[in-house]
DNA sequence: GTTGACCCTAACGTAACGTCAGACCTTATA
DNA sequence: TATAAGGTCTGACGTTACGTTAGGGTCAAC
């Protein structure tokens, strides 16, 4: 099912201008447009601008909201549990202003008297707490310039990116009950190797042996693998391994 | 007991860029300045700096928050209240928006359907709901010009007409006990009328009778005039409805 | 009397849209 | 089938609430 801009603002309560300011800056472009260049909306959409609504709810900025959901270690699962938390936490801060308020009432009717410091608790939101999680979770340095390389190519270079990312790895996935030291293989692997270095990793072969090593390691990234086959992420990292040693001689 | 704005930007959590931005623009500056410029902060302005923070969380923009702050109305044990009531409020809405995402993840693991519109309630936030209470209670639309006056005229010129006004209060609350008819006080409501023409109002007599029965009709109003003196309100009504007839008659 | 922590203003930058303007698209109805 | 009403598009400039240097004065301590 297919929405338009008016349906869609209209149902999330954001505005239209939103919609093309997301659009515009690559947080969520429709899946379709028409030929005259009518924005249409999928489930998919909506459930992605959902998670951008929560994240910016919880005071993160667009551009990292676009740095975490590209992120290939994105996981909606755990992005919801994650945000769960993060929302009761605002809650509490929520309580806590409150419960400051109330004192401030009482204090004004010289019922009870406050020190300055509790005049103010709750405010303090020096900047956003859940961002740091955030960070341990789905972003260090490395995923960053990762993403600064996609963004600086565009929306049309970013899809044809993913796309060509997804290919390499289905491709990479249909061998992955071959001998991973093979000729195919490592040529395939080669490959790998190679998009990452153009998309600006410059990945030495120490480095690209640990980010194989990373796949097993992390689950979060393991789960993410293992949708293009069972025991994918494993088979990768033995690859790169390889790979990394023959280069190293 | 005055505090250097880094004391006051570590006591309340905002930066010092921030609190050089609320004098900027007249939403706060300290009551006392040295000689070397140096910002010297009371605990009145403590006291407004809250009033504005919890305003700020309840998403008003800051030139409303100093359009209410400076509005003859404004009573700061009713605004607290009023706030209360809408951090409430607020709590409510993330209390929604907690069952939303609660709900997604049950969704998100098939274990029960959701419709579209149910995936985005809390989110709507249009356009503050709190502001029209505000609205009520602390501004309508004269008040709004009248605060447009003021904002005309630069933060130098808005203590001078706040001093002016206040001059002229302590002037006729002086007087509350003569005859409302008296040469004397007719006098100085005159002064009064013309002090809010020309502000920009152009009061007619009509309106200026009328705002007279504001005094009486609006507690908060009465409440704030009152503090001028017992029955001052009751007075300044009656003595604006004299004048009002003596320039129709 | 100089060092280091703190303060100032001025001015430009940024994020996330709001708000037109001018033009094209779609659809219900006469 | 024409046309009016309502939706949508892309610029492009405006706005809010600060962040971020840059360049320079102030104050207390040693």
């Amino acid at each position: 099912m297919l929405r338009k801009v008016k349906e869609v603002a209209e149902l999330t309560g954001i505005s239209i201008r939103t919609l093309h300011h997301y659009d515009r800056i690559g947080l969520l472009s429709p899946e379709q447009v028409t030929e005259a260049g009518y924005r249409q909306y999928s489930d998919r959409d909506l459930e992605t601008l959902q998670q951008i609504l929560f994240f910016r709810e919880l005071g993160f900025q667009l551009k990292r909201i676009g740095e975490i959901l590209k992120s290939p270690e994105f996981d909606r699962e755990e992005a919801l549990l994650l945000q769960r938390e993060a929302l009761l936490e605002k809650r509490a801060r929520l309580d806590r202003m409150i419960g400051t308020l109330e004192k401030t009432i009482q204090d004004a009717k010289g019922e009870i008297e406050m020190t300055d410091k509790e005049k103010f608790e709750g405010f303090d939101f020096t900047n956003n707490p859940y961002e740091d999680e955030a960070r341990r979770r789905w972003g260090d340095e490395a995923v960053d310039r990762s993403n600064q390389a996609l963004a600086n190519m565009g929306p049309e270079g970013q899809k044809q990116t993913g796309e060509q990312m997804e290919a390499l790895f289905r491709k990479l996935a249909a061998m992955r009950n071959q001998d991973p030291d093979s000729e195919e293989v490592q040529q395939a692997i080669g490959e790998w190797h190679a998009f990452l270095n153009s998309m600006g990793h410059t990945y030495s072969p120490e480095a690209f042996k640990g980010l194989g090593q990373l796949y097993i390691q992390d689950e979060r990234f393991t789960r993410n693998m293992d949708k293009f086959g069972d025991g994918f992420a494993r088979f990768m990292a033995e690859a790169m391994g390889i790979r990394s040693d023959r280069l190293q001689g």
